[in-house]
DNA sequence: TTAAATAATTGCAATATTACGATAAATGTC
DNA sequence: GACATTTATCGTAATATTGCAATTATTTAA
C-alpha cells in the first residue's frame, strides 16, 4: 500500500506524524538549520550550500512551505526564504507535548 | 530514487531525520502514546487497541525497537513491550536541540 | 525585444513504505 | 506428542518518496 490509514487515528496523532515526516529527511533538516543559522532571509543559495540539484531543493522547500514552517517571498529574480516563526512555535508545542510525555512513573519492567 | 543522500549531511542531521522518520506515521505515534499512558508493559494488546492487522503492528514495533525507543521481552506466548526510557531521553535531547533553535533574533523579513 | 538569471514544474526512474494474507516460530497446556 | 495462543517473518500489491534532466515561468538588465 504505502498509504497510512489516517482515519483510525486522532487529529493530534496525524498532526504529529505530518510534522515528523517533514523532518524525516536530512536535506529538510539541513535547510531549516541553515535558515535558523543565518540572521536574514536566504535568497536561493541553498542549492550551493547543500549538495543537491536545484529541482530537488525546490521540492523540499515546497513541502516545508506547504506545512507552513517557512515563508518565501519573491525578490527580483530570486526568492527569499525564512522561518515562519509563528507556525514554528505552534509546531514546537505539538511536538514537545509528544516528546515530553511523562516517563517518571515508569519502572523499567522489560 | 527514493533514497536519501545521507553522505552529504552531518551525523546529527541524519540522526534527527531518522528519529523524525519513525515518528512520521500515526500508528507509531499511537503505539508510543499507548506505552506511555499505561503504567506497565503492554503484552500485545496493541493490535486490538489500534485498528491495524497484527503483522502491520508487528512491523511498526520492529522499527521502534530497532531505533531503540522501545524494549520487548518475551513472557510466555506473548511479548511485553515498554518504552526504553534511557534511549527516549537521549532521543529527546537530540530533537529538542533541533526544535529549540533560537528564533528570537529573527525579524520576519519575508 | 532579446537575453540572462533564478526558481518552479513536469516527467520519470529507482527505491522505500505501508498494509496484510499466509505462514512460520516460539511457548504454554493438555 | 498434539493443539492452542501469540508474535515474527515472508511475499507481494499499492502507493509514496527521492532525485534529477528537461522544460517552463518569472523577473531583471541590456
Amino acid at each position: 500500500m504505502g498509504l497510512a490509514k489516517t482515519e483510525m487515528f486522532t487529529n493530534q496523532q496525524n498532526e504529529i506524524a505530518l510534522f515528523a515526516k517533514v523532518f524525516g529527511h536530512p536535506a529538510r533538516v539541513s535547510i531549516l538549520q541553515h535558515l535558523f543559522k543565518i540572521d536574514s532571509c536566504v535568497c536561493g543559495d541553498l542549492v550551493s550550500e547543500i549538495g543537491l540539484a536545484q529541482p530537488t531543493i525546490s521540492q523540499h522547500l515546497k513541502e516545508l512551505r506547504h506545512l507552513g514552517l517557512i515563508k518565501g517571498n519573491v525578490e527580483g529574480t530570486s526568492v527569499c526564504y525564512c522561518i515562519n516563526t509563528e507556525n514554528w512555535t505552534k509546531m514546537k508545542e505539538t511536538m514537545l507535548q509528544f516528546l515530553n510525555q511523562d516517563i517518571s512513573t515508569k519502572e523499567d519492567c522489560c
